[in-house]
DNA sequence: CAGTGTCAAGGTGGA
DNA sequence: TCCACCTTGACACTG
């Protein structure tokens, strides 16, 4: 068991997302954002040694406007060096990275130019990862994708679109259930077709459920999660109290991840913890792991 | 310099 | 068919 926080690092004082408006692209701009952003990396990496904190999500701001017809520079050869320096840093230390496109990056659209858009965005986050020199078990997570009036239909044309996938995107392709269209259940479903493994959201499994205990959920994750492609990879968040439904925790509920903890106990998976604060409560949370026999020292 | 409108990209659901 | 909403952070403009 690895713990970690998505992307930024609020006490660290730098950003490895750090990106510019569209209407003030430049090369030059490019070129010197990414370079910043990949030193700010090292740094957050290092930190996340000294603290424990094995899994890291690496922001998809690393190098902005990667997928966009805005950038032609060859930012794959220019950042060849420090892209495969970080990915040496995170084998020596036994890390795990993750990566998400956001909202936009949909498999299943009938639109067409969207499903062009999403294969650049994560031919992208392949190359980030590939550049790093990382294995199958580093994985790029994105949802499932629309409904479009009919399931099952959205489904199938998931599942089609996925098998045409080149290989070096759908091997590190993961999907996981989301909190409003497609729940765990629909996932294992998507799964049993096409081999794609499920990133667990405790959180969505709350809000958008399919009934599975606990219990169920993790022995069916380590099934699916085995060899090559690492122990599950989870979501771990809470909901911010008082708060709409879907909205994230601003500090962990250190009694709560006690308990999901305990509920989880017999199970080995990564944890990362989409809580507002970031690195703060991935220490409060490794810290109450510090006794659990799972937890990786460094 | 603080405050705030806006940002590449989509989809859903209510009117 | 149109519009608010989803969620997040931070860029960059305004005064």
């Amino acid at each position: 068991m690895r713990i970690g926080y998505p992307c930024i690092n609020r006490s660290i004082g730098c950003s490895a997302g750090r990106t510019f408006r569209l209407a003030n692209y430049s090369f030059q701009r490019l070129i010197d954002t990414i370079d910043l952003n990949l030193g700010c990396l090292d740094e957050i990496l290092h930190d996340n040694l000294a603290n424990g904190f094995l899994f890291h999500r690496i922001s998809s701001d690393i190098v902005p406007f990667a997928s966009h017809p805005v950038c032609t520079v060859d930012w794959q050869s220019r950042f060849a060096d420090a892209f495969a320096g970080l990915g040496e840093f995170v084998r020596t230390h036994k890390m795990r990275i993750s990566m998400h496109p956001d909202q936009f990056t949909l498999i299943n659209s009938p639109n067409r130019d969207v499903f062009e858009r999403s294969l650049r965005e994560l031919a992208y986050h392949s190359d980030v990862l590939d550049l790093m020199g990382l294995g199958a078990d580093a994985r790029i997570q994105i949802h499932v994708g629309g409904i479009y009036g009919d399931k099952p239909a959205a489904i199938d044309r998931f599942v089609r679109r996925y098998k045409g996938l080149d290989e070096r995107i759908s091997r590190r392709l993961t999907i996981e259930n989301d909190d409003r269209l497609y729940t765990f259940a629909d996932c294992v479903r998507i799964h049993e077709r096409v081999g794609i493994p499920i990133i667990f959201d405790n959180l969505h499994h709350g809000i958008n459920c399919s009934g599975e205990p606990l219990l169920e959920v993790f022995a069916k994750l380590s099934q699916i999660w085995t060899g090559r492609i690492g122990i599950p990879m989870t979501d771990y968040s809470e909901p911010l109290p008082g708060g709409r439904s879907g909205r994230h925790a601003e500090q962990i509920d250190t009694g709560a991840f006690h308990r999901y903890l305990s509920d989880t106990a017999g199970y080995d998976f990564d944890i990362m913890l989409e809580i507002k604060d970031k690195e703060k409560s991935a220490a409060a949370a490794v810290q109450i792991a510090a006794e659990d026999p799972r937890l990786v020292i460094m």
